[in-house]
DNA sequence: GCGCCTTATTTGTGATCACGTTTTCATCCA
DNA sequence: TGGATGAAAACGTGATCACAAATAAGGCGC
């Protein structure tokens, strides 16, 4: 076919590429190091290599890909430290959000929210890993959206995306803590008594140990999936 | 033509109108709300519509240009609240950075730091207020640098981007305070200190008093540039 | 003189092509 | 048999084209 003949249905073909690319990355689809090319990406997906190309340079921007030299977009291999570095900021931004969003928060949004925490309990219990840890990130990312800060909401998601690729992989990060003492409900508590400190301190456990468990469990995993020595 | 003849010089010229535009943004030569079309600007800068096309889909993922709906990508009004924000971010994650530098820095580090810093003394005093504006900026991100944490840097120049149309435009902030008492200063005694507390506090305040001039000569400047008022 | 409908221009989007560079692979000589 | 060499395939890049949607312009009826 000579071009596109049919109307876009809902969005773009570069946002639509975007999406799922970054959903790809976020489940771990491709290796650390892996190098992305365009005609084959537009082969997989069904489209040329300019809805690719927009899509691969805004992840690029994003920090979800890197582009070691030009001509090879990779995913980035998220060393120990980076991976630490990220975490740190996280624990900053996503506690000031949290202090924020406690002292905004509506009824109605905190009820969103433990909804939300109420889906990642029952993945959880299913044994829907890939669904608890979706659920899991729609918690953080909504938690920062009652903030009310729009500049701090696209940073937090950019770290999200970042460190995404490792949350995958992971089986049963399940038995950290019993159902009734995840942090999450002290995230809520603090919320609903309007609490900003307790509710930074909340988030910032939640995370901590996550990364904590995370990174004890890293060795492991990239002895497991090759990582892809790089040049 | 009908296609690229000669050999791409240095880099490629998908990033070089990248930089340009990038660049453009900081000086403010887009008034905010201006659409940007891609002919247009092709036209202007003696390319076609494609490394356009990218360089503008990476600012609008780096947060200097915004898309309100699709088809077609504006420059941001930066409201006085977002600008309230990015300060409030700016003044955390470079609060940060000034501290991890403190306890890393190496002589010669903080040499370079004096040696910008002197620069733009000297552009002040000279009346070069964009050159001086561009030293500080410098002085930000070198410190941000010394940090050694990369993914901080990439959110700090991000930020930088965010509220660079912001600086230009204003010409003589130059007596918030003396040669000899500007924050800087404060800044370089911390770090040959080492004392990470300190330098944390003297670049917040520098980002606070500047912010805060800023903020007071808002309003005028937005009276006196005629913002696009948005559809 | 004013509002609505039709037409013309503009704009973003995706596909395709041409070209230069890089990488891969097969061949050949020592 | 091993390492250098040549050709060929692959890749990114920028220009160009065709098309659809949106905006602007123009003309008609009232």
């Amino acid at each position: 076919m000579p071009a596109p003949v049919n109307a876009p249905p809902d969005n773009s073909v570069a946002v639509q590429v975007h999406g799922r690319l970054r959903l790809a990355l976020m489940r771990s689809r491709f290796r650390p190091g892996e190098k992305l090319t365009l005609r084959a990406l537009g082969g997989e997906l069904g489209v040329s290599a300019t809805p690719i190309r927009a899509a691969l340079a805004r992840l690029v921007s994003e920090g979800a890909l890197e582009q070691h030299d030009r001509r090879s977009v990779r995913v980035p291999v998220l060393s120990d430290a980076r991976f630490r570095e990220v975490v740190e900021l996280r624990m900053d931004l996503e506690g000031k959000a949290a202090a924020r969003a406690a002292e905004r928060a509506a009824p109605r949004d905190i009820s969103a929210l433990e909804a939300i925490h109420a889906a990642m309990t029952a993945a959880r219990l299913d044994g829907r890993t890939e669904a608890m840890m979706l659920e899991n990130e729609r918690f953080h990312i909504t938690l920062c959206t009652l903030a009310g800060m729009p500049v701090l909401l696209r940073l937090v998601e950019g770290l999200w995306l970042q460190c995404g690729p490792l949350n995958a992989g992971l089986k049963s990060i399940r038995f950290l803590h019993g159902p009734e003492e995840h942090p999450h409900h002290d995230v809520i508590r603090a919320l609903h008594r309007g609490d900003g400190a307790l509710a930074r301190l909340a988030i910032q456990r939640d995370i901590s140990v996550y990364a904590d468990a995370l990174l004890r469990r890293l060795p492991a995993m990239d002895a497991a999936r090759g990582t892809v020595d790089a040049v």
